[in-house]
DNA sequence: AAGAGTTGCAACCGCCGGATC
DNA sequence: AGATCCGGCGGTTGCAACTCT
């Protein structure tokens, strides 16, 4: 038995409001002030509508100040800043846009900006297509539609996060130090913004690699973290470690700078051609599983200027109570012995030496999970 | 000119979590 | 403690306006 609606469905009008109705329910509003309920409100101020589309209505269209369109270059880059960060939490980023609504910019990024990025993202690979083909080197992409797409995604997250992380956000005055170009920025911000974290989350020491977990049952939730990529999440300095994972060929990294916090894993297509190939090969499968994934679980297709932020809804949304948790992830992710950041083959022989031993795909957090953001250059 | 296809956006739907009873 | 109510949210839909052929 679902809950009982909110309103007679049979006796209340939808569609487009009337000029009339505007009317009636902006004075109301304007001579009484805050609504306390807006549920008993259409049958106060007689109106055959759903309390839910009142408040709607009011907070989208009728309240003062509210700006429709015409967005700047800086809403734009703040609102892909955000995006990156915290993903599709459309109410924290209206709060930083005054004047903005939640379904306005929603519906910007959907029609507008997502393409914008991602047209511009396209051109870049067209050029780099010519660029190589002219050079004549070893070239992936001209193998796998799905590296292509992915080895893209990669750079232009990287690429998109330092643009981008360059905006200022317009609620930010009360703390000048606060840009979302380092992750415990972010992380305050998002605390500020009601994020759920632990509340000491920068001052647990992070494990290295050598406390490491030994125990399958220590990758279950435990302690008082709260898991930070808990909904959607992606840190500034961080890459999808969809993306990671397809940069896992060796050294393709740029690993300059891995100790700094604010240090971005970039791939780098070039290093490519040091590498045999079979060495590639052997890679060449899993990037193919991780492309499948990919493009069969997000609603975007090949877009790949999206994989990143649907990575995160992915784990969030469909992976209950993900079991991977900040401490493991950072203790995963540095390898001091190699300065270089994890590869996939790392992560598997780390859950084959768990107990119970690797049984497979199935049992891969990473596998199945392919939408996992890590992050990179955590100190 | 007209029909088909595309785009933009207002509005709706259903779920979730906090507050209250 | 559990049920219910309500506000808030993100995803989705429907349709008018616009563009293309």
């Amino acid at each position: 038995m679902g809950r009982a609606p909110c309103c007679d469905k049979a006796n209340v009008k939808k569609g487009p409001w009337s000029p009339e109705e505007d009317a009636t329910l902006k004075s109301y509003i304007e001579e009484h002030g805050p609504v306390g309920n807006w549920i008993a409100l259409p049958q106060k101020i007689g109106l055959k509508r759903c309390g839910k589309s009142c408040r709607l209505r009011w907070l989208n269209y009728l309240r003062p100040n509210i700006k429709h369109g015409g967005f700047s270059e800086e809403e734009d880059k703040i609102i892909c800043s955000l995006y990156i960060n915290i993903g599709s939490r459309w109410s924290i980023i209206a709060a930083q846009l005054p004047g903005r609504t939640d379904n306005d910019i929603k519906n910007y990024w959907n029609t507008k900006l997502k393409k914008k990025l991602w047209g511009k993202q396209r051109n870049k690979e067209h050029h780099a297509r010519k660029n190589n083909s002219k050079r004549g080197s070893t070239n992936i992409s001209s193998e796998n539609d799905n590296f292509s797409v992915i080895s893209g995604t990669a750079s232009d997250w990287s690429e998109l996060q330092q643009e981008v992380t360059k905006a200022p956000l317009a609620n930010m005055n009360q703390n000048p130090n606060l840009t979302t170009s380092d992750q415990s920025s972010v992380w305050e911000l998002l605390v500020q913004l009601g994020g759920r974290f632990s509340p000491n989350y920068n001052q647990e020491p992070v494990p290295t690699n050598t406390n490491m977990v030994q125990n399958r049952n220590d990758i279950i939730p435990h302690s008082s973290y709260y898991n930070p990529f808990e909904r959607n999440m992606l840190l500034a300095s961080s890459q999808p470690l969809g993306n990671s994972l397809t940069g896992a060929l060796p050294t393709l990294y740029d690993t300059s700078g891995l100790d700094n916090v604010n240090s971005t894993v970039v791939l780098d297509p070039n290093m490519l051609q040091d590498f045999s190939m079979s060495e590639v090969d052997k890679y060449h499968g899993r990037l193919n599983l991780l492309s499948d994934g990919l493009n069969t679980s997000n609603n975007y297709g090949t877009d790949g200027m999206m994989n990143g932020s649907i990575c995160s809804s992915a784990l969030s949304n469909n992976y209950e109570g993900s079991n991977i948790i900040w401490e493991e992830i950072s203790s995963l992710l540095a390898d001091n012995s190699t300065c270089r950041p994890p590869l996939l083959c790392d992560y598997e022989a780390h859950y084959q030496s768990l107990e119970g031993g690797w049984r497979g795909p199935e049992d891969s957090c990473f596998e199945d999970q392919p939408r996992l953001y890590v992050p990179v250059g955590h100190s």
